[in-house]
DNA sequence: CCAAAAGTGTTGGGGTTACACCCATGT
DNA sequence: ACATGGGTGTAACCCCAACACTTTTGG
């Protein structure tokens, strides 16, 4: 029989204005051929960053599962960015994700990605990933509330995440149109397992 | 560069006395390669088949991850049986999982199954792939406790378990040594989603 | 002074934990 | 009658959810 083909594939997420984007390549999820026998993380990460000429700090990337489609098989990657970058290579674009129409396969790939990340910020700090350097409390709940497709309640939101003790007060305001809010930053940039949702 | 061969391997679980057992191949865990272009889901079934030549009705497989090893790159899945088959094929043999020597990848592939499987019947109904048609509640709960490494309060422990409903009185009971206990069942054999244990 | 978003406490209810004794059976 | 595991209830506590007003700034 024809030897089975080897890709990964990944889902890029990033927030903008309050709601969810992926990058697709050709309104497809970004894929590559295997070719190298190194950690496949490590695949996944050369093959985002060849392709989309892109580099991040402190994206958050996770496997996801590995599926056998038409033309062979899948190991499937999501990927937290903190922004939109706002040049990027010919064929790639962000695509807000509600309202999207892709591949069969490709949906289904993003329909549990979603489900993924919203477990994943339930009990870890990856939020960080999908944020800049400081933020306010309000921008923070937004960003959970965005991804949770819900709303939450601000008392609550503050309570809960301050306890959890892995941000940092600044001390220096966020000014704007009304009072000005306090910045806070993450302790650490690295992947936790803190229960933040009941 | 030399084509990578593609394998899928697999960590099946039971119970036996309270202690948790692994399915070894040669002091390995089972593996084999890729050959068809069905779902991985359906491979993994045949290998354990055809490999062990063992069949079961409620048998839990589940995805792990995927990672690359030093011979190709093995998809990993976990298999929960209900019982300990007395005949194996030559060269497969039933090992306590605690004190267990194997290779570094597979240890630690066995470590993270475990994880895996703690995390899994905390918020599902998987446990029933364990057991066998019908068992008591302190059966039950000994599985639950053997799993999670810890004793559990026997009333609590009732009342959540209960309280879930997921689980059937037959009316029939275990006779022993003392008081017969009420005998149950599951009302479905099929994966779900339940919260078990905060 | 008005608009806009930031910031802040309390209360009630639900769920979890801790805990000890009686019951049904076999020997 | 005794040994063995089966079976049961309650009280304290903690955590979570619900909820509204004051504060600080810019215009």
């Amino acid at each position: 029989m024809k030897q089975l083909s080897l890709f990964v594939k990944i889902v890029p997420f990033c927030l903008q204005e309050n709601q969810l984007f992926v990058l697709l390549n050709n309104n497809e999820l970004l894929k590559d051929t295997i070719t190298q026998q190194i950690p496949l993380d490590e695949i996944a990460q050369q093959i985002f960053t060849t392709k989309t000429k892109l580099i991040y700090a402190h994206a958050y990337l996770e496997q996801l599962y590995t599926h056998m489609e038409d033309d062979g098989i899948s190991v499937v990657y999501f990927l937290l960015l903190p922004d939109q970058p706002t040049s990027l290579p010919k064929d790639f674009s962000w695509n807000q994700v509600k309202n999207l129409s892709v591949n069969k396969t490709d949906s289904s790939i993003l329909d549990y990605a979603l489900q993924r990340l919203q477990w994943k910020i339930e009990y870890t700090n990856v939020v960080y990933s999908l944020l800049p350097e400081t933020f306010t409390l309000s921008e923070l709940q937004d960003v959970y509330a965005t991804i949770l497709g819900e709303q939450l309640d601000k008392r609550n939101f503050r309570k809960k995440i301050l306890s959890l003790n892995f941000l940092k007060a600044t001390g220096k305001k966020r000014k704007g149109i009304s009072r000005p809010a306090e910045l806070f930053t993450f302790k650490k940039r690295e992947p936790t397992i803190i229960k933040v949702f009941s």
